[in-house]
DNA sequence: TCTGGGGTCCTAGGACCC
DNA sequence: TCTGGGGTCCTAGGACCC
């Protein structure tokens, strides 16, 4: 029987200001954009949350219920520095970790019994491991697959430990709201209460085919398994694909040109340094365009071969514009996305084509070793 | 309420090939 | 003359996550 962890941080930005800062302590901390600035919450203490604020509301709905909040810009590289403790913290008890963001992991416990004891007390080790190393708490959800284990740990936050026993997932499950569910977000939530489905027992006593065919296969495969306890396969054991990207919303909506351009070759700059940084290849360039309604477009464009400076990538990016922009419009925000991203020395199939190629013998070497 | 920034995956249609 | 499927690549938009 497989044993999985889900360790999830406590309000992990804010933790790490409040622990960096310990005048923070015990005060509402709203990390994401100051008061009378663009921008919504990417994390808070538990402190701001009795006030009512929560991540991805506007900062300036969190500044109307917590006016005495003490607002502060994301320093990611900070969270950063200390996730990789954890994470070094979390790997002295699997061997199989797979990190998903910058505050949560998995970890496959299987067969883990003789070192650590049983599950629980596997978790009491590491929850105080984290805790003594590095003063945050954090919250395990423990189960026999990763998405249960996700939502135990979201179950009893923060500082949580909860165990989805092997034989009673559905009775766990029936204790959590639709909304729980991590996968199922607004939309497919006013659906399925369109269809007069508001319960995880209501959504369990539908066929797949039926939700298939009322939700679309894909989405009804995911339902009908989800409430079952039966893992959809969220977590993707290797991504199917790559990207990066930048974008930037305004402080104020703009139509003149020159901004836009200095920032469109700023943002070209940034992504190719990256780019050539974290040594990717990339055909496959985006323009995204933001307009002061908020309708959002974007436009892309495949290369028949790799792009190969910033020079390049804001040329196109130009023609793009050109091609898309509905001109005297309001911009509000602008982006630039790098997609089919393959590493050097990995060659996509479509590298075949690759005009260097025909002059360049020792890639040809290299791609045929 | 006036809505960030960085990601992954899915869908659906068209082009093109076998 | 009308009619097959399957596969891959590409594009634009959208849902969702942290």
């Amino acid at each position: 029987l497989n044993v999985y962890f889900h360790v999830d941080m406590d309000a992990f930005y804010a933790a790490v200001e409040q622990h960096d800062n310990p005048e923070l302590k015990g005060k509402p901390v709203i990390i994401g954009a100051k008061p009378g600035e663009r921008g919504v919450v990417s994390a808070c203490s538990y402190e701001a949350r009795k006030f009512g604020v929560r991540s991805a509301m506007p900062v300036s709905e969190a500044y109307r219920r917590c006016p005495k909040g003490v607002y502060i810009y994301p320093k990611m590289k900070r969270y950063a520095e200390v996730s990789s403790v954890v994470m070094k913290i979390l790997h002295n008890f699997s061997p199989e970790i797979h990190q998903i963001s910058v505050d949560e992991a998995f970890l496959n416990m299987t067969g883990t019994q003789l070192l650590f004891g049983p599950p629980i007390q596997a978790a009491q080790q590491l929850k105080k491991s984290v805790k003594d190393e590095t003063g945050l708490t954090i919250s395990v959800g423990i189960a026999a697959n990763r998405f249960l284990a996700k939502l135990a740990s979201e179950f009893k936050k923060p500082d949580g430990l909860f165990e989805v026993v092997p034989g009673n997932e559905e009775e766990f499950l029936d204790q959590l709201e639709l909304s729980d569910l991590w996968g199922i977000g607004k939309k497919t939530l006013e659906r399925l209460t369109e269809l007069n489905i508001r319960s995880i027992p209501d959504l369990r006593s539908y066929e797949e085919s039926l939700l298939q065919a009322m939700m679309g296969k894909s989405s009804g495969a995911f339902l009908y398994n989800v409430v079952r306890g039966i893992d959809p396969g969220v977590v993707q054991e290797t991504a199917k694909s790559h990207s990066v990207s930048n974008e930037i919303t305004f402080s104020r909506d703009t139509k003149n040109l020159q901004t836009i351009h200095r920032n469109l070759l700023e943002l070209s700059h940034q992504l190719v340094f990256r780019l050539f940084d974290e040594e990717w290849n990339c055909r496959t360039i985006s323009l995204k365009i933001r307009y002061s309604d908020f309708t959002t477009t974007t436009i892309q464009r495949t290369l028949p071969h790799k792009l190969t400076s910033a020079e390049e990538l804001f040329s196109h990016i130009k023609d793009l514009w050109n091609d898309r922009y509905i001109a005297g419009r309001l911009v509000r925000l602008i982006g630039i996305a790098l997609q089919n991203l393959y590493k050097k020395g990995e060659p996509q199939q479509s590298e075949l084509f690759e005009p260097e190629w025909k002059n360049n013998t020792i890639s040809k070497k290299r791609y045929w070793s």
